[in-house]
RNA sequence: GCUGGAGUCGUCUAGUGGCAAUGACAAGAGACUGUAAAUCUCUCGCGCUUCGCGCUUCGUAGGUUCGAGUCCUACCUCCAGCA
């Protein structure tokens, strides 16, 4: 489906943009999804432990699927055979596939990876076979997977990563952002460029000036959130990137969903998130709840350890304000008890319930950018 | 009653002369940001001034030994076989 992207309000106070994403299908029909938009992560071709029926009760728009696990497994040739990612799936909204440009950064941390022009060799960790991955061969899987969006094939830098590393390595992924560009043929599919740079304002502003020379249907912010950058680097990549990046194209920044990083984000013009720390966090028994705990790393997000035995005879849903299906059907002593047990439920209805508060949190700040009071409900937000 | 075997952290378990003592589970807590994660880390005899010190522990009571969960004796309990 190709993608427009349109914006509806400019917040008086703030960079923050109330927007809309209007895919349209071949058929000429279409699907309209605001922004700012929490997108949950499925991937492995699914969101896990959730079927698509309970992620569209999510009130999700779009869904991310990951280019270098469905290279690997099933192989994008059975997904083909299926008919595309979405009938394989059974999701027929949009759905958009990472590059596998992170897999680089996070499979291969503290192992052996070889990052060459060419592109990057390494090893499968399912079978330990050497493979090479290039920005063509990357939107050519993402091109059979027939995703709505592909992104290109970036490198994500650590967080370690010193100016002149930087420097080198925006350079390189601008020229594999341009090889991935050439091999682009799916016409239906958008893609999307990726701006690096760490939290440098020269190299951030030279990455994106140079991407969005390229002309690409939508632009991300990458490279935040890694090991232990703080969250003042996190903001300053985004604010020195998003001055250099078009009005009328939707911007993403990559893997970062803490409530508090995405109203701080969305402050500073970023349109889309997509984070795995929702889901993660339910298989681990978390639950988010409103609010932040501070920190010393500053404030954090705010949430609720279903295991500690404090809910053990705590029958009140986790948040008595949440609309999610789990908030609406059960109580903190029962996913107590399921995550005590092991329960595979437990994790969905908490996936259930982190999801939807993520993109609860979006429509609030939807709501607060449409009426110009985004920094009183930041404000708010921060005091409890 | 006789013969053989066994009793170690909440549970199961390692341990045959140097041990506050192995592993697993349970329990208590923490971490998690484009998913190698339904995972990982820490604590888990008691007390303290807790990168250390002190005390008390391996069914009970004695004994041998510089030193005993480990060897010896008696007793208690459990299991198996024989009566």
């Amino acid at each position: 489906m190709k993608l427009n992207y349109k914006v509806i309000h400019t917040e008086k106070q703030t960079k923050a943009r109330l927007g809309k994403i209007i895919f349209t299908d071949k058929d000429g029909t279409t699907q309209t999804y605001e922004t700012p938009m929490f997108m949950p992560v499925g991937t492995q071709a699914t969101v896990k432990t959730l079927s698509p029926e309970q992620v569209k009760a999510t009130h999700p728009g779009i869904i991310l699927a990951n280019t270098y696990h469905l290279w690997l497994r099933p192989t994008p040739e059975v997904i083909k055979e299926a008919g595309g990612l979405h009938e394989f799936m059974n999701w027929h909204g949009p759905i958009l596939t990472d590059s596998g440009g992170y897999q680089v950064f996070s499979l291969a941390k503290n192992k052996k990876k070889d990052i060459t022009e060419e592109g990057v060799h390494f090893k499968s960790e399912i079978d330990g076979r050497p493979l090479f991955l290039t920005p063509e061969k990357s939107i050519q899987i993402q091109n059979m997977l027939d995703s709505d969006i592909a992104m290109s094939f970036d490198e994500c830098p650590p967080a370690t990563a010193d100016y002149a590393y930087l420097k080198n390595s925006i350079e390189r992924t601008l020229r594999w952002a341009e090889r991935g560009k050439k091999v682009h043929n799916n016409p239906q599919q958008n893609l999307f460029g990726i701006v690096q740079g760490g939290p440098y304002e020269d190299l951030r502003k030279f990455s994106a000036i140079k991407t969005v020379e390229m002309d690409f249907d939508g632009y991300a912010i990458g490279g935040v959130a890694n090991d232990d950058e703080s969250k003042d680097d996190m903001y300053k990549a985004v604010e020195f990137s998003t001055p250099y990046l078009p009005n009328d194209k939707v911007r993403y920044l990559m893997g970062v969903g803490e409530p508090v990083d995405l109203l701080e984000s969305v402050i500073r013009g970023v349109d889309i998130f997509d984070c795995v720390s929702p889901t993660r966090l339910a298989r681990h028994g978390n639950a988010l709840v409103t609010g932040v705990r501070s920190t010393s790393q500053g404030p954090k997000e705010n949430r609720l350890n279903l295991k500690n035995a404090r809910f053990k005879h705590d029958f009140t849903p986790i948040g008595t304000t949440c609309d999610c299906y789990t908030c609406q059907n059960y109580t903190r002593a029962y996913l107590h008890h399921l995550m005590r047990c092991g329960e595979a439920f437990g994790a969905t209805l908490l996936s259930i319930h982190n999801i939807r508060f993520l993109i609860h949190f979006c429509e609030q700040m939807r709501e607060a950018i449409r009426e110009d009071r985004l920094l009183e409900f930041r404000d708010e937000f921060l005091k409890n």
